[in-house]
DNA sequence: TATGAATGAGAGTTCATTCAT
DNA sequence: TATGAATGAACTCTCATTCAT
């Protein structure tokens, strides 16, 4: 339900109870709980198609590259621009993934989540630091991390300034883990503003 | 009250009601309300203490250097070692900062929060640009937004995760930003481990 | 909701809590609050439901008659009867006007609700001051307040004694303010139990 | 305590909790209940301590009179001229009059308490009946309910116009029920304005 | 005599969910 | 398929009162 985003984008996931959600809907609580079986699985569902529009939107932008170097660009790039194209569904995934929680107060969502998405990019930088294209002496796991905290952190910035320049910020960020990632010897290339690039 | 930045850290923003923070300090609810005034006073009042903690901790830390490289490091690491050694105490702010909301939907403390913070960083890097220590080229604000993110990203998995080495996660962290910050001509050196680790 | 009209009426409006309204009615404080919004939307219907009921109640009985001294005696037995018909009604309506307030401590509805029946009966008192059938040389302000004081004051007894005669005490208090509003000259007749009157 | 009847004057009987008059009193609600036994009591003395004021105050006018409509004017200018002079006081008793409930919602002042002023007035009025100076044909506890709430009735308003020219009401009032009670013969005298007065 | 910390009951309200229609 | 009435638990907060100091 494309209410159930715009609602947890503007109120954040603790107010967006089922009543304001039906309300912007402009149907009842009754009709939600109905269709999805419950808040949660209205949270799981909106979750679910969002990831895959990400994975959807992002996959052939950065399997189009070959670098290392270019992947990580592409991954940082397209992740911004689904983010700008899809303020609200983002901001919403990030509301939801910060504070969706069991009953045990487990993070339901968050954990796995942010896990899964850090993992694929270890893997990458993993990969090219095989290949010797990226710098041998970071460790991928912390790298993968500041990678995407570096992205995600600009949703809620987005959040509040809908204007924001969302593509200044992603190549400033591509940028900055470009340099932070790539061998010493290739530290004259690469950069996106670079006069060799064009 | 710590029992109350123990059941935040643990159960979430949302979910530490003044029931299960009374109880797990083993008191009643009346009594917090009664020494506090009530919830948003209780969690104003957790907040301040720890910002206050928090800047008593680092600032020493960040003065004692010279160079901006020094200061961007030792922010870094002394931020990721408070939290290291105030574990609940920084996962309770962020859920706080992330999740406090106002009536009307607005958070109530991450945005000026988050800012504060990011400002300051960003006057750092903005100095250290005129002093051409770091490069010229990179945009403070982001570059400041970025860091700030990573430090933040780890609190999270450090609430997961005790026994999290904090202190390789700083020393990382810190390489990474120093390498994405230096002038060009600088990068030979500085980094942490020194070149003769290569 | 009946209930809360017989709770009020009862138990006065300080105590009638929505648990007791609720248990009155059979029901649960939610379902209160689900129909009506609030405690206050409650009282404000109540309120609105009953003023509307004694207007239809009396406005044509007062409009059938043409003398001042008619309408006046017309205005006090229909109200004090239909006082009697609505026992809990009446009572619960001026337990509600003397007693909600505002969070600032202003009464909610009793000024007002106390002004416009004033000011009604203090027009009509103006009016036959101006045609010679009332003397002119009273207060018709003052005279309206005590009409509507006395009026008022039978409530608290008749919640009190089921059995209260009203039809004699509207006789009782139409006859004295007949005698107080009367022109000099008019003083002989007009009382409803004169044997000059038949 | 005079702050007591400040708060409860100015917010009303429900609104006047300990809290309020402890704070308005400047001292701690322990204080208020170690010196008066709990709320109760402190109400009660307030209570008693405001009648017998009013008593000292209005039995030697009253009993300066001779004739039954000396002393019903007598009556009825002395109350309210005490109104006047003790504003917050009266206000605050006939708050805790009208809202003043045992635990099974009976009011414990409110009976007890108009009923006394009632049937004092009725003795007057009976009396007075006798001697053949008030007519023989009303019911004098009508009429003395008539006159207390007449009384009454000008507290609310003197509570939130304080410019209330109350010796206006009080000559008003005592007209009224002079004309209302005298008997036929004596219409001619005795109205305060009566023609030998001018 | 006075304080203020603590208590527990009860206030109005919100909420996800159930269920008859 | 959709509605909205009903429910009961949980929420924050207020209150009169108790008690150790």
């Amino acid at each position: 339900m494309a209410a159930a985003i715009d609602t947890i984008a503007e109120l954040g996931y603790g107010q967006a109870s089922l009543a304001r959600i039906a309300e912007a809907a402009g149907t009842s609580k009754g009709v939600i709980i109905y269709h999805f079986g419950g808040r949660d699985e209205l949270i799981t569902e909106l979750l679910q198609e969002l990831i895959g529009a990400a994975s959807v939107y992002m996959r052939p932008r950065i399997d189009a590259e070959q670098t290392g170097t270019g992947m990580l660009r592409a991954f940082i790039e397209s992740n911004l621009a689904f983010m700008a194209e899809n303020r609200n569904r983002v901001v919403a995934t990030v509301e939801i993934a910060l504070n969706a929680r069991a009953a045990d107060g487990s993070r339901i969502y968050g954990a796995r989540f942010n896990d899964a998405a850090v993992s694929a990019m270890q893997e990458l930088l993993t990969h090219f630091q095989g290949t010797g294209e990226f710098r041998a002496d970071f460790d991928p796991q912390v790298m993968a991390m500041a990678i995407r905290a570096a992205i995600d952190g600009v949703a809620p910035r987005l959040a509040r300034d809908p204007g924001l320049d969302v593509a200044h910020h992603a190549r400033e960020i591509a940028d900055l883990f470009v340099r932070a990632t790539r061998a010493e010897s290739s530290h004259l290339e690469e950069t996106h503003k670079g006069p060799e690039e064009s």
